[in-house]
DNA sequence: ATTTAGTACTTTGTATTGCATAGTAGTATT
DNA sequence: AATACTACTATGCAATACAAAGTACTAAAT
């Protein structure tokens, strides 16, 4: 069925993706391939048909702009960046993470016993 | 547009909803109504548009079991709880949400500067 | 000069699923 | 018998991750 663990863990994953791609271009100018293989250092696997119709969609949001830039060994590549509005809302993100780190460690924790 | 900030919390609400049901569940029996105040208790909203078909899909993946029970206070109530399978199935959700905890912190830290 | 390989971005279609909304049904109170 | 409260169920929609196939550029080999 559809119940399966992978499917589970996948989809715990999804849930940061945002995140994470906005933290890893707060770092740093990269291009989405770039993206790819700097999540895979950190098992957080993403593919090329999630990971660009995702930044398509932070750019139309105003929260990512990019540059084209050539490259020697292949087509040209476009490197993205945080706009102000994006540092903005991965501020607000970086606050949700920790709170939901907390939810949840409170979550799955035994409940304590009132009255 | 789509990308709002809310939007992407709910995401990664969204992420970990199995685990902290299933994690409610392995503490004790409980009716739906019980896990959507739990969960609200530690910030996790959950409606039961929601809670209601996840809960049936679990048991249709052989994770939960329940049992009426009638209540003083109107209709029958269904108290789920994990069947062994359950209980394996939240054991590798453990070992996955430390990982993804992991995962996500190596990513939004700064990247380390090889070579 | 074509072909092949490698890199990078794009597009399309499908399936999952969270949620809003509305509905059904039981008990208790007036 | 009507209303309120609680609890479970069903329906339809919208968002989106992913698989898969496609386009396009550079460089190297034949």
């Amino acid at each position: 069925m559809s119940n399966n663990l992978e499917n589970t863990q996948a989809q715990m994953r999804r849930g940061v993706l945002e995140f994470c791609i906005l933290s890893i271009l707060s770092h740093e100018e990269v291009y989405p391939s770039d993206i790819i293989s700097r999540m895979k250092q950190s098992k957080l696997i993403v593919v090329e048909g999630t990971l660009y119709p995702l930044l398509t969609r932070l750019k139309n949001g105003g929260l990512l702009q990019y540059r084209w830039e050539e490259s020697k060994s292949g087509p040209p590549r476009k490197y993205y960046s945080l706009t102000p509005l994006g540092n903005k809302f991965l501020d607000e993100l970086r606050l949700t993470w920790n709170e939901l780190v907390n939810a949840v460690n409170l979550t799955i924790k035994k409940p304590e016993h009132h009255e």
